[in-house]
DNA sequence: TTGAAAGCGCTAACAG
DNA sequence: CTGTTAGCGCTTTCAA
């Protein structure tokens, strides 16, 4: 049926193994050959066979996208535009070169073994989308072509974004803009991202004198509507949010709606991410931007540029997107008002 | 390195086709051999390398799961809550059964190209989440086990939900609530499923007598807040809005808000898809459910099950999901309001 | 520079 | 029921 690379040979009047020189471009095949193997491949409309060529070399061309969802079911996956993300920015890069995507949602509780199975059917390598650093630890035993998009074990190769950072700009904006009450939502208590939002949002209101307004959310919309409803009813006299996602934003501008007051002519809030949660809000979110697109394509480049990713470590930048959920309290100059 | 077939075969001395046998579990293999397969595979801990047994049966045990991107690049993977849900539904149906799942974004321009590889590597099959008619059934001729879930040309096997009952029953309902200046937001021009929402709104309008008071979006949020914003300047005494998706209602939400309106004591609104954005917006929007990941685990299923897909084709419920962008104005019962 | 030949690990006829 | 024997399509030593 399709063509092989035996009948590519034939018609161009060499051995199998010179065609295959030519064709993937190594050296040892010369002039006249690859001219006519070339001439071969276009007349018959030749594709290797990428299983066959799989099992030669051992190595599939494909990169293998893995969240291990907490959740029961992969609920997760169909709501958070994280994962969405993250495949948007690794698709790109594998346009032209022939190399697949693969997608894999590892339930935690069998997280151990499937990650296994993942590792031994070797591919272009691993991009970590969401993972503990305990099982990214196990993973990168088995499998050095791995980057993480999350903090993790210092083993594991990774790109993380300047999280503790971000949040910390996050409430100094705020602060700036006369806030002085600055509640804040956390993620899921165990999540290196919310982890180091927490800790950028502690490190900001010690520094700035500010009390600490606490709660946490679990990076879904109920959990923000929830913990800023709460928030809101313990403290009234909250003038502002830090919150750790957008989705969670999303829903605590909806909390704090609902009490009765505006957004942001009575409270600011400051969402983290850019997400589509962000924009789909309303009013929009002002939010610190993660990055996520950029850092999926340069894992996603990493890992095609082959070999082992020696201990490779880069940190993004998390910068702010002023949109219409903060405003200006104080006699400083404006800021996304409406 | 990892056992092989052939390990497992000396260790229970056996030959390599009656492990084979056994570990396929399929018949011509009996009783105390199967016992000694087992234990082998058991004590050696043996996986099948799944390249090599794809290159001998043919078929590798995955599923693609195709979008065609229309937009430049792949913004709208990363945005567009649409895929996530698809990716979602398919995810837990292949936990378990050994299959993977490999997601291609296909550029509009290189289509055919690019559809051709992916139909030429023999998989369990594919899932059409997005694509047009033409191109659906160009793939369906190089490859039988497909699955579209988006309406496609009648050869496809087809998952198809109700988009224009959908549509109906939505404009129905704003009138149920009193509604009467009913404007829509629709789709892309040759988008399917903008195509049968729209026919939708147009027959409801036409058989309840109502004025056609249309826009067009492009199932983004710009493009909600875009039509909104103009419908309302033209129209300005529009009392409801049916919009052909959440993301553009979300966006029309706000367009609504900043013209000094309240949703939903000045104008109700009626999104489509139930997805994330719905839940994001505030208020929370009303919307049709798209019962997306169910129709993706159904597609997923039916290629896991083999063999062509006989021109399967199945029609999914379109419902009513009641939150808070919508309001009787009429004399009749309550409904969601505030 | 080239070709012959030996696999990669597994499945599937076919013969016993 | 079982083992032998060919491949699947490609890569890659190893000689020539």
């Amino acid at each position: 049926m399709k063509p092989t690379i035996e009948d590519v040979a034939q018609l161009a009047g060499v051995s199998r193994a010179t065609a295959s020189r030519v064709i993937n471009n190594v050296p040892g095949a010369s002039g006249p050959s690859r001219e006519r193997v070339h001439a071969a491949v276009a007349e018959l409309g030749y594709e290797p066979n990428e299983t066959a060529r799989a099992l030669a070399t051992g190595r599939q061309r494909a990169i293998d996208v893995i969240v291990v969802t907490t959740d029961p079911g992969t609920g997760w996956l169909g709501t958070h535009p994280y994962v969405s993300r993250v495949l948007a920015g690794v698709m790109p890069v594998l346009q032209g070169v022939n190399a697949q995507l693969r997608l894999h949602a590892v339930r935690r509780e069998a997280a151990a073994d499937e990650l296994d199975d993942i590792a031994s059917s070797t591919t272009l390598g691993a991009i970590f989308a969401d993972i503990t650093p305990d099982l990214a630890a196990h993973f990168y035993r088995r499998c050095r072509r791995t980057v993480s998009m999350v903090r993790t074990d210092s083993s594991v190769p990774g790109l993380e974004a300047d999280n503790v950072g971000g949040a910390y700009d996050a409430v100094d904006r705020l602060h700036q803009l006369g806030h002085r009450r600055i509640a804040a939502i956390h993620g899921p208590a165990l999540n290196p991202c919310a982890i180091d939002r927490r800790a950028g949002y502690l490190r900001a209101t010690q520094r700035l004198g500010l009390p600490d307004l606490s709660a946490h959310g679990g990076f879904r919309r109920e959990g923000g509507h929830d913990a800023a409803q709460q928030l809101l009813e313990q403290h009234p006299d909250i003038d502002a949010f830090f919150v750790a996602c957008d989705l969670m934003a999303a829903g605590a501008v909806q909390a704090i709606t609902a009490s009765g007051r505006r957004v942001p002519d009575d409270v600011s809030i400051i969402g983290f991410d850019d997400s589509i949660a962000a924009v789909c809000s309303n009013p929009p979110l002002t939010t610190m931007r993660l990055p996520v697109e950029e850092m999926a394509a340069t894992a996603a480049r990493l890992l095609l540029a082959g070999g082992p990713v020696r201990s490779h470590r880069q940190q993004f930048p998390v910068e702010l997107v002023v949109r219409e959920s903060t405003r200006d309290v104080g006699a400083g100059s404006a800021d996304g008002s409406r």
